[in-house]
DNA sequence: CTCAATTCGAGAATCGATTATCGTATTTTG
DNA sequence: CAAAATACGATAATCGATTCTCGAATTGAG
């Protein structure tokens, strides 16, 4: 059973930049949009098709939010979490980590591990904010 | 503008009791087929017909949980997170909380909330583990 | 360069969750 | 109990995310 060749394409090249450029995760969307503006010309199935062959190469990780569309980063950020602005629906990456965290179960649950996200304002939108003081 | 009248009928009592009994986070369709058992005739559109009323009553609120679908329960319960098992993929409660979890992002972000989930192996699934050793 | 393998693009199709539709049934009110 | 308001049930429709389809284009080996 041989491995399926991969071949090495302008399109895969574009998608995984666009990933590791961003410095934060986005959503097969977001990387369509931005394949479009720098790269005429990549469609959104091969944006789909090309994540797909990146995780399971595991270069790249599906990132589930509640309340966020999915989003995928590069696998090679190491552990850390996310904080979710909730006006521009922006998600942003946070260093660190806290400890006992696993301590919340119960003994008989087994913890393998876990997820935190932070809800709030980003920077950008609290200076909007407040200038306007809406919402 | 008066507020829209609401009726007392059998099946929103049942459908908050089924919430309010099962102690831990329950799908829609959870909802739906638990209400079939206990007491036949509940249609699902009228399960998230009632779930919206009641959560826009501030009786009910949405749990999202990343890699599970989305859960209801009661608001009544306080501050808590979630364990979702990766076996049978239910979502349990867990009590308690950590601190310096705000601390996790940058000062120029403002944090008005947070969720943390755990994923690991729940105790029924715990001992069928060890028994099988599969998965 | 040539050919077979692989990938692409655009749009249709699918999927799970949720909402809308609409005729019927139930709850309130008096 | 009668009438009006509200809710129900079954199913079709919708929605966002993702996958499939298939003819055309690109890539890698020789």
């Amino acid at each position: 059973m041989k491995v399926k060749a991969s071949y090495s394409t302008r399109q895969r090249a574009v998608i995984l930049d666009i990933l590791r450029q961003a410095g934060q995760p986005l959503t097969a969307q977001d990387i369509h949009e931005r394949a479009m503006q720098n790269h005429a010309g990549i469609g959104l199935a091969t944006v789909y098709r090309t994540l797909k062959t990146f995780i399971s190469q595991g270069d790249i990780a599906q990132v589930e939010i509640p309340g966020a569309s999915p989003c995928y980063e590069p696998t090679d950020r190491g552990h850390h979490h996310h904080f979710v602005c909730q006006h521009c629906r922006q998600v942003f990456d946070l260093q660190g980590c806290v400890h006992d965290l696993h301590d919340l179960a119960p003994q008989d649950f087994q913890v393998e591990r876990h997820e935190i996200v932070l809800y709030g304002v980003c920077p950008d939108c609290g200076r909007d904010e407040s200038a306007h003081t809406d919402d």
